[in-house]
DNA sequence: AGAAATTAATCAGTGCACTGACTATCTGTG
DNA sequence: CACAGATAGTCAGTGCACTGATTAATTTCT
């Protein structure tokens, strides 16, 4: 006995909200580029020549999967790397144009995704959503780096 | 030139949000058991017996996934499946003593995670939240399996 | 200048997630 | 009863995501 309801449960929620995206992604924008892919195409079209680890910190992806998402997107034409010749750790990364080309094509379909996958929500109830969205995921990542001692809870207390 | 703000794309802000919630789940649950796998052992609390598929349809675990998860868990002797004798393609499982047990440590411990996580928000904001997060991934649902309007088609409100 | 600490990137290992192909079993209709 | 279609599960392939260990380059602190 005792189960709980899972959809009481945020993180429950989260999963199927990225599965609802996903399908999404894949039917509307693209089978070939992912939507983590498109977001390191969008950053180094604002900010071109960064390394790869603050492109990972624009997107929110990790050293590691940083790394292979750059890899296929190399491995696709779309973007290429070079040592930085300041800093001999880095890589800096520059869209190919055929990258730009993409990057373009996409940010159109990605547009008329967003409006069908919030579709059922009404123009305010949109702008709501993506706040809340921003401020649980914040806070989130406030615990990850903690500017301040975290007040960590007694494991048995 | 041309590059969209990631933060009012849906998409991305539920990726985030699902980091987020690793983030709290591996420091406030647990290392070894995930949230999917907490989702199989609460489905199968609640209904004993289920056969794999069917579990996978509780948690949104498609039919690769949830056969991942299910050998996962079985190795770590949480759960046992056998064949059923009425219908030879299905396997039907069941938690272990100690599935049952590690269901109800965790259960405790996800309650707390839940309101860690939803505490920058406010109670009526909570609730607006989950009732949103639900409603968009409801509807993409839909998408998956082509509406057609069933009598029963509304289990859940 | 030289040792110590920091930082960028890689690699190995584990787990979730989806698709498409394949096997085995069951069901419905003639 | 037989066979076509549906269904449960597996398997191979690809991609995201995190951790911990390692390597190489740079910065900081004596």
């Amino acid at each position: 006995m005792a189960a709980v309801d899972l959809a009481t449960h945020p993180g429950h929620l989260a999963r199927r909200l990225q599965q609802a995206h996903h399908l999404l992604w894949t039917t509307m924008v693209s089978e070939e580029i992912t939507s983590p892919q498109f977001g390191v195409l969008n950053a180094l079209t604002s900010e071109p020549g960064l390394d790869q680890r603050t492109v990972g910190d624009r997107v929110a992806l990790d050293r590691s999967t940083i790394a292979e998402v750059v890899g296929r997107l190399i491995r696709r034409g779309l973007l290429d790397k070079v040592r930085d010749p300041a800093d001999g750790r880095r890589f800096l990364l520059h869209l190919t144009p055929e990258g730009v080309r993409v990057h373009r094509k996409l940010t159109v379909r990605t547009a008329r995704m967003n409006q069908v996958f919030l579709a059922p929500l009404s123009a305010e109830e949109q702008a709501v959503f993506l706040t809340l969205l921003r401020r649980v995921s914040d806070a989130a990542e406030q615990l990850r780096h903690p500017a301040e001692p975290l007040p960590h809870a007694d494991e048995n207390r």
